[in-house]
DNA sequence: TATGATACAGTCCAGACTGTATGTAAATGA
DNA sequence: TCATTTACATACAGTCTGGACTGTATCATA
């Protein structure tokens, strides 16, 4: 049906403000990318429908689909998004860590509260979970992965020291990453306890052996990488 | 229609031979657990639909709907029956330790190998998964996961012994299972020679403070839960 | 061996999901 | 200001899923 009257919506929304075309794709794909991640966490890889996404971005089907022409891609983008988020929240964790007195416990205690305990890695599970079945998902969470690895890597290496071992505080950091994985994976099954002791455990058993570096009170130097990340982050 | 030619199954199979109503029963409720396991370990939990499970059991869609009221109920039992498979494993597995040189290695190595780099993990990972948003599956996963710990513990005190550091050995193991279900998830995505090193590295940085108790060559003793659950287990 | 109970097979249906096709509003640029 | 492209909205088609339902074979028992 042709030519209804318009005029409506400039009456309604206080500021209709042009907005450029540009501008307008990317608040939406931001939309759409924060409402897949949280769809992902708070209902898993199987209840995250296209339908599901765009009612909890608040935006129609159609906008979903002018922007990803498949559910994979949206999921693709999201993985990737994914990681410039971990990128930030490690970045700003690090940040804050170099403050602190005894930098192993706080940081053992700010990886698990602001990266493992989190929605966040609960989406991450469940593509990790998925890309066991979907071989580009495989292949972008692993480089995914690395690249993170790679950015974490200097970090440790930069703000402590191992003494009596053939390990870098490098091995020793990735160690504690596959444990805080392996405890956010079931943490919803152990008990708080449970996890509170394990955590303490490590930095126990990890301290005799990994020191702060002394006189170190800069955050690391960042690499290239991070940077590139960061500015395209938007 | 009434009356259809019969006789034709007693000419095709070798020996019919009457099966007793339980026995019939027993031997459906496993090709499904087998199948559910199988299927949640290789077509993720979403894939998992009961057309693929029924398909892949070679049986009826009535014969599952008869068994198991709802796809729910299906799932409840076949957690019980993956836990019932670990606790086995992890039976033979302490009984295959009790023979080795270097326990420790041994033990951690026979646990990635045959407990976490295996589908059976992988099935796990997709329960676990699914009881985010599932309380009843929640509960089941975690009675599991007690129990097998509890199990787990006097053979881990049984076999070894700590010394310079208030954890006990068991403590020392959950760490190690918490490691290894990190590495399990992630498995896929990580290289193998990150894993091996992960794995020698928990051992080498452990040795010094475990140390296999001397002159124990017979496996620990089977707590009453253990002979339960294997009895039970057909 | 007759009768009721149990085990299994096959089909149907309402709902949901993804992808597509088509229509409308907003921005661009000449 | 108008044509064209881009952004978004809605309707629809085809497929699949889980549960309900009906029918048949097998077993237990009196």
């Amino acid at each position: 049906m042709p030519r209804i009257a318009p005029a409506m919506k400039t009456a309604i929304t206080e500021k209709p403000r042009r907005r450029t075309q540009e501008e307008r794709s990317e608040a939406m794909r931001k939309r759409l990318l924060a409402a897949t991640l949280e769809s992902l966490a708070e209902d898993g890889y199987a209840g995250s429908t296209l339908s599901s996404i765009v009612r909890r971005a608040g935006v129609s089907r159609g906008a979903q689909v002018h922007h990803y022409p498949s559910k994979q891609a949206l999921l693709l983008d999201a993985s990737e998004d994914l990681l410039k988020r971990t990128y930030r929240r490690l970045g700003t964790l690090l940040l804050s860590i170099s403050e602190e007195d005894n930098r192993l416990q706080a940081l053992v205690d700010a990886c698990w509260e602001q990266m493992f305990a989190t929605p966040l890695y609960r989406a991450y599970c469940e593509l990790v979970a998925a890309s066991q079945r979907d071989e580009e998902l495989a292949q972008a969470l692993g480089a995914m992965l690395r690249r993170v690895m790679a950015l974490f890597e200097p970090a440790a290496n930069y703000y402590f020291e191992t003494s009596g071992t053939k390990l870098r505080p490098a091995d020793m950091f990735l160690q504690l990453s596959c444990l805080l994985s392996g405890l956010g994976l079931q943490a919803t099954l152990l008990s708080k306890p449970v996890i509170r002791s394990q955590l303490d455990g490590w930095v126990r058993q990890a301290s005799p052996i990994l020191r702060a570096r002394k006189g170190i009170t800069s955050p690391p130097p960042r690499p290239a990488a991070w940077d590139r990340v960061l500015e395209t982050a938007g």
